[in-house]
DNA sequence: CTGAAAGCGCTTACAG
DNA sequence: CTGAAAGCGCTTACAG
């Protein structure tokens, strides 16, 4: 087997760029019967059909994509916006819409925004590309993102946020069932003192966790023991630890936005306090992120079912490029209590 | 302030498409005026280019990237085609890339192939965007998808990887250093029963990492207690680390070719096995991912410096681009050891 | 420095 | 079903 056998009997053309011209003039057709064959639901006869591929297999053609999106005025292209991919939650969300977003015919142009000054950078570049559509993965960015969007008239759909006041889609965890089951759990093992650690305060997602652990607790009769704020990192969550612990009274139960911040709690409480989780603390998060079911840990926390998400998100902004979707959606997508062993049980007193 | 103040004073078309027609109509000048105005370099009065912009900015024109492309046959888009997103180092190095080619004027494709098979799908795709280059991160798919870009001229760079045979550039860590580092220390530290637990077997940064462990321990005159396998998963880890402890013949330590394994190995040696790390027991890994950092763990590791490996990746890649680097080239970034506190000392007897 | 014109590689009414 | 032709929005020799 060498390189001259005769899987190649017309070698490609010198620079390796093939064009519907090349085919067609070697099937003996037109161009636009090249086209037709490489468009789907195109009519097309069997027999040129076959010729074509025929000619297009032996000259190594694969139509140029660029073309047809200045042609179609379509790019088949999805721009995806994220903050934080150092953020094992983001960096599995990005990897689920954009293997969703494949599985659609469309492809993932990344763009990393590390900064709010970055995204004024961004955003002409991906206007200058002619995205189809835009998903913005950050609770930060989204609503600048997601208002642009509007302002062109670009179907957008924000991942894990919303937005209470603009009409744009969205698809996001849903937080304050989260938040209700967390305070569920915990009257149920008899805690009384129930802390909470926030992330980033004017988030969707921060505000509905939050709200949905305080709604729960007061159908008890509870509220709120103290709050903090970590800003959804692990410095902020080890911050925000030594101050709520550092404190005299100290809570039984604290509730962390998310799971970065909790495993930092549990980090200072026993490294740094002493204390026992969940002996003398319980503590849960949220994201289930997978060092949270490592067994030095074994956080209890909610699990956000980042496949639904992502292939929701998908499914939402294809149906808004294609105009099939009149109307924004806003999707909540149910999420699940994962029960490890950073939940103690407390008797009453 | 209304809608209609005069930031706008000529609404953009209707369908906010607007062309450097246009802007050329608009501003009294030709389309090769807008078009001159708007490549860097390009020769044009200043008076023109005022002109141009002022026109351009009133009818919020952005140039048309695939519009550029076509008629360039220069996309200015590369391929970052990653398998494991959901590994902390990959999602951290894919960030990195993206935002260096991001500042070198290049936007990222991301092309998430999660099986071998995926990757049939993706290359045709990558093929018909036009993309100018591809970096490729992963160690399994390097190989492949390399040969296949030489086969079609298309400038690639390996991330993390490297292939003997085959002439193409990389960028990754110094493993065979990092591994002789970890032999150093531990023989300083007084291990005299050393194991490895492997990744991938026939990834280049696997082989280097043990060759440097075996060559580093071999210059004290020792030689390697005993390896395993654990593919770079926790689950793998946790399954080799049940097979190195459950051994009559235990280590005293052992090197984990990536920190997941290594955590996986902290993990059931102190819950399965009652072994304390270090105490009885000391454990390296590699990468320095951040959890690695988390009290729970303090693992000791080797750090691979992602921020330079991506700025090189991107820089080569875009000197490949250019034609500027003639041959292909391979580098080796340097790698640090973190000291933490998974190694202890022992006596020596 | 500037503009008219051809061309990048496709698609798509339109007419047959 | 098929082909000729116009057009998608830019760039770039070429001539001035």
């Amino acid at each position: 087997m060498n390189e001259s056998d005769d899987e190649h009997p017309a070698p490609p053309p010198i620079n390796g760029r093939v064009s519907s011209y090349d085919v067609a003039a070697r099937a003996n057709v037109s161009r636009s019967a090249v086209s037709r064959t490489f468009t789907l639901g195109a009519s097309v006869s069997k027999s040129t059909r076959s010729k074509v591929m025929k000619a297009a297999k032996e000259l190594g053609y694969h139509p140029n994509a660029i073309a047809r999106s200045l042609s179609t005025r379509r790019s088949r292209i999805v721009a995806v916006i994220v903050a934080d991919l150092e953020n094992p939650f983001y960096a599995k969300s990005i990897a689920c819409v954009s293997v969703a977003l494949q599985n659609k015919g469309y492809t993932t142009l990344l763009m990393v925004a590390e900064n709010s000054r970055a995204i004024d950078d961004l955003i002409p570049r991906l206007l200058s590309y002619q995205v189809d559509g835009v998903v913005v993965a950050s609770s930060t960015l989204s609503s600048t993102v997601s208002e642009y969007c509007l302002t062109v008239d670009l179907p957008v759909v924000q991942f894990n946020r919303y937005t209470k006041k603009t009409n744009v889609s969205a698809v996001y965890c849903d937080n304050f069932s989260g938040g209700v089951m967390v305070a569920e759990l915990l009257v149920k093992t008899g805690h009384v003192r129930v802390a909470y650690v926030a992330g980033i305060e004017d988030t969707s997602s921060n505000i509905d966790r939050e709200r949905g652990l305080v709604s729960g607790l007061e159908r008890h009769g509870r509220v709120l023991h103290s709050r903090s704020q970590g800003g959804y990192t692990y410095a902020g969550g080890y911050a925000a630890a030594n101050e709520i612990l550092g404190s005299g009274d100290r809570p039984d139960a604290v509730f962390c936005a998310n799971d970065i911040m909790a495993l930092a709690l549990i980090d200072v409480a026993s490294n740094d306090f002493g204390l026992s989780v969940p002996g003398d603390l319980s503590v849960i998060g949220f994201d289930n992120i997978p060092v949270a079911g490592f067994a030095k840990y074994g956080l209890t926390t909610i699990d956000q079912n980042i496949e639904t998400m992502a292939a929701q998100a998908a499914e939402i902004l294809v149906s808004l490029i294609s105009g099939s979707a009149a109307m924004p959606v806003r999707l909540a997508v149910p999420c699940e209590l994962i029960e490890r062993s950073s939940v103690g049980r407390r008797h009453l007193r």
